[in-house]
DNA sequence: CGGGCGTTTGATCGGGGTCAAGGCCGGTGG
DNA sequence: CCACCGGCCTTGACCCCGATCAAACGCCCG
């Protein structure tokens, strides 16, 4: 479904992407590997797994979540193109990562990028800004989990990803995921989420054009 | 107030701390700079602030905290002795962090780190495993805050006091944090904190010890 | 045409927020 | 020494937001 936001120009100036130079890089690390191609639905792995590769997002939509013992399930948070898979020094992957949407990614050793890093140390400097940046995004999401109403989630989540999607001009937002991902993201449920969407339509902040759903 | 865990000996064992003998060289990296206190109550340093020190906590309690623009109040978590305070590429800090108790700490200027990490690359090392760590406590956070209800958020909270005071063997947890900052972190009101801490005791859980509160 | 999935919408319920009152303790000043 | 005050905590009454239960719709696909 897509949703468009009358409010879509208020955005904030998206956040800059630090080091541009720099992240041309390590982009261009990557660049040399192969892209693989993942079905929708896949997994590129699975939490408690061995760490053995980084990827980089080429193109597509995915989730990164973690499943409770009790089956409740978090989405941690969306991978878009540009973003990094399996960045932490841990020996297992902290959560599960499957593509939502056919998604294009490239893929790299961790013992391989040990090595390069090793060589280039600003490559190592790249990674690590990249983790305080997730690192300030996690908090950002902290933030939204305690302290937000319902419509203040929705409405805050509408507006990423309209930042995200800024290269297209009109202020037209895809929602690749589905409410239940959305739901599980914002910490609420499908209904709540389904309902806030309306009522935010409903009074003139947004409005719903058409549905062009992905087949499963 | 202190409370005293009847399930303290349930505590699941503490996540090991990384590299002990790299954690060493980290902290007697800190142990050549002279000791800081701090009194309770005041800041160390603000949000948005140039951030140009690293710091490591010898002694005593503290609270990382963001403010939003209509006043509501997020902790972001405490720290400990042993912690790391202002790890982050970031230019400025990205929250405050205020002495709950009398605190001594170690500064580090953030230049002259650059330049000690840049010859002994394994301390670079060391703090991006901090990082790593940081960033999986923040998910477990976002896990707790959006899925789980206030009488899991309390237990769960107190199990993590009793875990992190391991050292005395008496299952009592000392908080030297007031309700209002239990509240602020598990995304509650002072009020909810309250009256589940009550029940707990009620049910058996843990039964309340003297109070001993710190002079403001 | 029928079944399944994702979504929307409605009705009801309950956990936790809000408002309010009172208790406990330490500090302060008469 | 005691009365007062101000923080912090507890407890009670009430209410509202969002969860839960339930039904129906739209779209895709077999």
């Amino acid at each position: 479904m897509s949703l468009q936001l009358v409010a879509g120009h208020q955005a904030r100036v998206a956040p800059a992407v630090p080091f541009a130079s720099e992240t041309q890089s390590l982009s261009s690390l990557f660049s040399r590997q192969p892209v693989e191609r993942i079905a929708a639905g896949a997994a590129v792995f699975w939490e408690g797994d061995q760490a053995n590769h980084i990827f980089e997002v080429v193109e597509g939509t995915l989730r990164a979540l973690r499943i409770l013992s009790d089956g409740r399930r978090i989405i941690i948070g969306f991978l878009r193109p540009g973003d990094l898979l399996g960045v932490s020094l841990k020996d297992h992957y902290l959560y599960t990562v499957e593509a939502i949407t056919p998604v294009e990614l490239r893929r790299f050793s961790r013992h391989r990028f040990e090595s390069e890093s090793a060589r280039a140390p600003h490559l190592k400097e790249q990674l690590f800004s990249r983790l305080c940046d997730e690192m300030a995004a996690a908090q950002d999401q902290m933030v939204l989990l305690s302290r937000r109403s319902a419509d203040e989630k929705v409405a805050g989540f509408l507006l990423m990803m309209v930042r995200d999607q800024r290269e297209n001009r009109r202020p037209v937002v895809e929602l690749p995921m589905t409410r239940l991902d959305v739901a599980d993201y914002l910490g609420l449920t499908i209904e709540t989420v389904s309902r806030t969407i309306t009522k935010l339509a409903g009074n003139g902040a947004s409005r719903r054009s058409g549905v062009t759903r992905s087949p499963s």
